[in-house]
DNA sequence: TGAAGGGCCGGTC
DNA sequence: CGACCGGCCCTTC
C-alpha cells in the first residue's frame, strides 16, 4: 500500500482541533446561565469574533425551531428584543424569560441587573 | 460583481 | 429618553 493517499501531504493538524466560530457561538450560548441574558454583540466577541452582532443575529436565526440551546437569552444591547413584534417567536422568548425569574420594566430587560 | 438588508452597536445630538 | 449615523459582518438575490 505505498502511495494509497497521494494527496496526503496536507499538514497535519493541531492535537487540538480548533472549532469554528460557528461552534464556538453554539458553545457559548450554551452556557449562559439561567436568569440571565447576553447581548448579540457580546456573544459575537465570545465566539471570536468582536464587532460581528449582526453575524451573531444570522446564526441564531437559523437554529432549528426545536433547538434545545437558550437562544432566548440573547437581546440586543438596549436590552429590548429585537425579534419582530406580534410574532409567536417574540412572545415565546418573552415568556422564557419571565420564566426565568427576569422581570421586564416595561419593554426592556435591565442589563445592569440580568447581563451574564 | 454588487447592492440591499438583517434578531446589531456605540457615539452623538 | 428617541432618532440618526457610520461602522460592522454576513447572506441573499
Amino acid at each position: 500500500m505505498i502511495n494509497s493517499h497521494p494527496h496526503s501531504h496536507k499538514k497535519s493538524e493541531p492535537p487540538t482541533e480548533p472549532i469554528s466560530k460557528e461552534e464556538a457561538l453554539y458553545l457559548a450560548l450554551s452556557k449562559i446561565p439561567k436568569g440571565k441574558v447576553i447581548t448579540y454583540g457580546d456573544l459575537a466577541t465570545l465566539a471570536g469574533r468582536p464587532g460581528a452582532a449582526r453575524w451573531a443575529g444570522t446564526m441564531l436565526k437559523r437554529l432549528p425551531k426545536d433547538t434545545t440551546l437558550p437562544w432566548h437569552r440573547v437581546i440586543n444591547s438596549h436590552g429590548t428584543l429585537s425579534l419582530r413584534e406580534y410574532t409567536h417567536r417574540i412572545e415565546l422568548q418573552r415568556a422564557r424569560l419571565q420564566e426565568e425569574g427576569i422581570l421586564f420594566k416595561g419593554d426592556k430587560i435591565p442589563l445592569s441587573i440580568y447581563r451574564w
